[in-house]
DNA sequence: TATTGTTATACTCTATAACTATA
DNA sequence: TATAGTTATAGAGTATAACAATA
């Protein structure tokens, strides 16, 4: 019965799939949620901590302890914005560029090692059916 | 480049999928790891935990906490082991069986909500996928 | 009034390591 | 010596609620 349920699937897979990014990031030490934190940021340069909040789907609150650690890592940055003195514009540093730049491809290569096991198209086919699944 | 990744989908799927979860089942106050536990303990009465923890993946000392949690409820129970005494046979209570019954109905409804944006057969597709994800 | 960022707090989930009692 | 269960502890991840500064 539980092998019939998406949500069990879902799960265990998604444990075996963190273990290894873990295992490939490990001497990085870059959190997954930091990681689409990065790319988010690095692909919209200057958002606000509530836009990103909103984009990774979690609260505000998550997103200033995000870019606390970031910011200590020297990987980000809070740039003060000069039109509303509320908000900062975050961006990513140049070693937070060139790290991204490296944990890309670190992560490239785990999604493959961890697909190894499903033929290309199989792999796009399962991306496009969890895309479907939490867009509606 | 984030919509890519397997990873990343699998994570941003499940929380929907978990969400969804705790609205249908809310009321019952029994977590999906718990679930998972009832319906394996079901399907194998009498199973250690460290046999129960193996079968989730989880540590043993993970499975403590689980039965605990089970037993508060009077939903499960630990039977001493007549061949030996570092053992617990784990079973359902009769309360824990009407309990499961109700939870499979349930879990049934908020799996078929979940995926309603698929085709029955796309949902039988992506279950496969996912089995083969974490099973080789 | 509403919004941004912040802090404090708490709760879930899980792992590690050390312990005990049995085998 | 190895194994089953247990406990204490710690860490990641996240949410809620309240607050100050600013709009």
């Amino acid at each position: 019965m539980l092998d019939d349920i998406v949500g069990y699937r879902l799960r265990r897979a998604q444990v075996l799939v963190y273990q290894d990014y873990v295992r490939t990031v490990g001497s990085l030490d870059i959190r997954p949620a930091q990681f689409a934190a990065m790319t988010i940021i690095g692909a919209n340069p200057g958002l606000s901590q509530t836009t990103l909040a909103a984009t990774m789907g979690i609260d505000r609150s998550g997103a200033v302890i995000l870019i606390d650690a970031l910011e200590e890592k020297a990987l980000a940055a809070r740039v003060p914005s000069p039109v509303d003195r509320r908000t900062y514009a975050i961006v990513l540093t140049d070693k937070g560029q060139a790290t991204l730049a490296q944990l890309k491809q670190l992560v490239m290569e785990h999604d493959d090692r961890v697909t190894a096991c499903l033929t290309p198209e199989e792999r796009v086919q399962l991306n496009a059916l969890l895309l479907r699944l939490y867009q509606g």
